[in-house]
DNA sequence: TATCATTCAGACCAACTAGTCTGTTTAGTA
DNA sequence: TACTAAACAGACTAGTTGGTCTGAATGATA
């Protein structure tokens, strides 16, 4: 159909299909086929590009996935001088916001995670490093934010940045498998009350 | 080999043997087949008991899963009068005691939720339902401790109970990803400072 | 003890699925 | 323009997997 070729195109076609089949099946339900459907392409074309299924479940973790997570979570947080209301309003915006359907699929990374860390090794690594990079970046906004009076200074950031992320990844849990708005209000009560429990007494 | 016939032991044993699979591969990635090698069992007993790989998952989820949850976080709180103890309490014991690899596989709840809530509604039902029935019997504990002067009164019990069940939850998230321990000692910081907030100030 | 439903064994099947392989078209290069 | 490597198309395959079906062994009942 298309004659005009485009391999960084054609790949990163595979790649977006990909995530989408993930996000919506996981990795183990994810079907070449669909992929193939998704795109207009063919078996040639895919496994000239990726060596197999696992590679390309690997480059939408590498290449899609760690993106989404700097535009959301790490360069947004950039132009807060206080990391509270920065995480905060974070989290506003991708509540209102959604750039996926959050509420029926959760979190992208968590459920490749929760799936893949205990059966792939290489998984779980790509995975835990994403996951860190998130923390990391919210650990040293915390730290900044105790030099500059809007953190208790008391606190361990890592700590807070970790749990920070855990309770957003538990409330996409329950949302997930709720399906009821109210399950993000409550939780929502829980981590507006964490954060500004950080804030000096 | 056995001769002695013992049908509902024979279906216990491949509720067992399907929760593992499944706690160990997802479902999905479970396999007839490896429940078959696990319990030394074949296809003719297994299709009679169950009808189909489906409904033997649900039987693990309604049969097993919510055992689990009963004798782990729902008879255990009962003999608390302060809430906030008692739940702190139960997760040491958790965390000291596993019952299952929770470092490893995570919470096996959890990981359906994640993995089967997108794909199939009547998953999704009964796992909302087992997460309901948690998170109830903290809310209502919690409501108890507003009543002894354990817990403050200006607090909804139903949103504080919400989200120690996602942090719970996220956390073991981190901890299967990070296969780290210090990924719990960090989001127990954050557990243990939630629920302190809950006091009468 | 004769009868019969229950409980299982195990061979068999049809559908699916990741991956292969050959060949063709496109595009860069000399 | 001739040549070559990259970028695909698409038929084919080998292995896997959930499920079926027939029949045999067991055990309760009359």
């Amino acid at each position: 159909m298309n004659t005009v070729r485009n391999p960084d195109q054609t790949r990163l076609r595979l790649i977006e299909a990909a995530f989408d089949e993930i996000y919506a099946n996981g990795y183990q339900g994810m079907r070449i086929d669909d992929i193939l459907n998704r795109t207009g392409l063919k078996k040639g074309a895919l496994y000239h590009h990726f060596a197999g299924k696992t590679e390309l479940a690997y480059a939408v973790l590498d290449e899609l996935i760690e993106k989404e997570i700097e535009q959301m979570w790490i360069e947004p947080l950039k132009q807060f001088e206080d990391p509270i209301e920065g995480i905060r309003q974070m989290i506003i915006e991708a509540r209102d916001h959604p750039k996926q359907d959050y509420v029926k699929c959760g979190c992208p990374l968590n459920n490749l995670a929760q799936e893949m860390s205990p059966i792939d090794e290489a998984f779980r690594i790509k995975i835990q490093r994403l996951f860190q990079l998130w923390i990391d970046t919210f650990a040293n906004k915390l730290k900044q934010g105790q030099q500059n009076g809007t953190v208790a200074k008391d606190i361990d950031a890592l700590s807070a940045a970790t749990f920070i992320v855990a309770s957003l990844e538990g409330t996409m849990s329950l949302i997930k498998a709720s399906q009821d708005p109210a399950t993000l209000d409550h939780c929502w009560f829980g981590i507006e009350r964490f954060l500004y429990s950080l804030r000096p007494s």
